[in-house]
DNA sequence: AAGAGGATGAACT
DNA sequence: GTTCATCCTCTTG
């Protein structure tokens, strides 16, 4: 019967306006996501992310400070959701971070199912859970009924569907690994950074080849 | 106005 | 390992 608001905490602005995207996105590991939509509502951990940092990253869409249509929304202050389309058929699902002006954001590539996994299996078309239902970003989305009619949403309302919580009231040591971040070979010397960050051990990360125990 | 290519994933051989 | 679905954004002319 203990308020939950005193473990459940809804990370705000200021817990986003961070300038290091790249410890940010590690900080993201171990918090939760939830979407609060008309179809139900779901919740996963967040094992896998990877860190977007605008102004000196040509992976990143807004680099060199790239301001378009598209981008303009990575320049709000954090605590906004980029989610955009990609290859045409996935949507990819971001947290933009750091202060106004500061094109800075972190991907969200995988999440470990903890609250209506049925409702993750309806919409991903899936009849048993393994870690096909959540691992990759695209998935991730699918799963948690993330598209772009959310973009620029702000995650921080308190009214908002769709947010990032922390559940500890101390926070517990997560083993991270980290290594250079997926598909992003056009980005030169860029591409070798160790900016994707996951959860050492989880199943429910994506690129692994050998999996232990097999979700 | 046109064309290339992409922060992917699934289904193949 | 390879192919390809599918469409929006950005660049070029």
């Amino acid at each position: 019967m203990d308020n939950q608001n005193i473990f459940f905490k809804r990370l705000d602005n200021t817990w986003f306006s961070g300038e290091d995207v790249v410890a940010i996105a590690q900080s993201l590991l171990g918090k939760y996501l939830v979407t609060d939509l008309p179809e139900g509502r779901a919740v996963g951990k967040i094992v896998e992310t990877e860190a977007y940092r605008g102004p000196d990253d040509r992976a990143c869409h807004a680099w060199n400070n790239r301001c378009t249509p598209r981008t303009r929304v990575m320049f709000e202050a954090g605590g906004i959701a980029y989610v955009y389309l990609c290859y045409g058929i996935h949507h990819l699902f971001n947290v933009v971070t750091g202060p106004k002006g500061m094109p800075h954001a972190v991907l969200i590539r995988a999440i470990e199912p903890i609250e209506n996994t049925p409702l993750m299996l309806q919409r991903r078309k899936m009849e048993k859970t393994t870690y096909r239902l959540s691992a990759g970003p695209g998935a991730m989305s699918q799963a948690m009924g993330l598209n772009t009619s959310f973009n620029e949403l702000q995650l921080t309302s308190l009214d908002s569907p769709i947010w990032i919580e922390s559940r500890e009231a101390e926070l517990p040591e997560i083993a991270i690994e980290s290594g250079p971040r997926i598909g992003v070979s056009y980005a030169g010397t860029c591409a070798m950074r160790p900016w994707r960050f996951w959860i050492k051990e989880s199943p429910w990360v994506s690129g692994i080849k050998a999996r232990k125990n097999k979700p």
